[in-house]
DNA sequence: GTCTATAGGCGGATAGAC
DNA sequence: GTCTATCCGCCTATAGAC
């Protein structure tokens, strides 16, 4: 039967992409071991070769979905009929939700830049991510224009929004240690601060009338 | 000569270990090649073992010694007799100042840190960071209590300083990739947020009189 | 202290049976 | 599709001459 044949190949080459994204996330690439994406998976490193070419490859479609993952958020500014202090808090909620629920993917996705920038070229071939950008840019442009909000550079404003909620995720291994506080009460406090950052950046922002 | 031969020895050492610095945060502990190290160095392979034990505690000194930087900047919030204003401005400029020269560090730590708790420990054996932190939380404590600053999270304070200061930087492959900047710029970029960081955070915290 | 040459092992990749 | 066994190259580490 095709089918029970074709789920049963999808559910194993779903299960070594968890695994894998997993572990590449966690160790980098050099850092990962195919030992342990295996393992991970409950399969044997020969298996990972029958479902994908080499740890390179194996990396590369990892990459590109979780760095999808990202970038995808910024979605949330350009599209629907909220306002703007509605997208800027709808924005940071996402933010944070998306990487609390997986907080090793923003530091993965930056490491992994870094020590190879072609990555981006690859990456973000099929992501017109330059349109949203540039989308953003009006939006604020405009919001100005109209004396919704005082002058503001747009690239700044995204970038300490973005910075305000990703690099306490980033960070929580170094400020759970500095702060005693345990994994519950760490989430929660990434939690508090969806309110607290929408209202640092609005606060700086909106014109009061 | 006692002398000649104590200095040449600490010169090779320390080109090492300059070179060390340089690969291993940009390719983290796993990406980095001895090989790659030793020509940074300008020697060959066999004398990085004759300095060093083995990689890894080559790579035990080098995290140390930028760890110990990168937390070091906290000495500025808690010493000298600065207004809490003028902290929070010399803060955000060390932070940004130090990152600028050295961009790879805190990415560098942050990673090698969650890939490895154990390191933590290790390294704050010397440093009483604790310390410093609690002695940050009373400064802000006492700013509120004096009715300087409005009530707020002394934790969430430092992150939220912290993030915006170092965030940009970590993120600079992706951000000068989504906004076509090149080096210069970029630099000038950051350099222009030592006033617009200060701002936003003292705009939200300081009670207007 | 510095070099060349080489050992030794780990880990990615493949062959081949089932 | 899945497994075991094995290959082979790369990279750390060391031996040993100078």
């Amino acid at each position: 039967m095709v089918k029970a044949f074709s789920m049963s190949e999808v559910s194993t080459q779903e299960r070594i992409k968890a695994a894998a994204a997993k572990v590449f996330t966690m160790k980098g690439l050099e850092g990962a071991r195919m030992q342990d994406i295996a393992d991970e998976a409950n399969i044997n490193k020969a298996m990972l070769h029958y479902y994908f070419k080499n740890k390179q490859q194996l990396f590369q479609v990892i990459f590109e979905e979780k760095a999808t993952k990202v970038f995808s958020a910024l979605d949330l500014f350009v599209h629907g009929e909220l306002s703007f202090h509605q997208r800027i808090s709808k924005f940071v909620e996402s933010q944070i939700s998306i990487f609390s629920e997986f907080p090793t993917l923003p530091l993965f996705v930056l490491m992994e830049v870094r020590k190879n920038p072609a990555l981006l070229e690859a990456t973000f071939r099929n992501i017109p991510l330059q349109i949203k950008r540039s989308e953003f840019q009006s939006l604020v442009e405009n919001e100005i224009s109209v004396g919704n909000i005082r002058k503001v550079d747009p690239q700044e404003l995204l970038l300490n929004i973005i910075a305000l909620c990703v690099y306490p995720i980033i960070a929580e291994p170094i400020f759970r240690f500095l702060s005693d506080m345990d994994e519950i009460e760490y989430r929660s406090f990434i939690n508090r601060r969806k309110d607290t950052i929408t209202a640092l950046i609005t606060n700086d922002l909106f014109i009061k009338k």
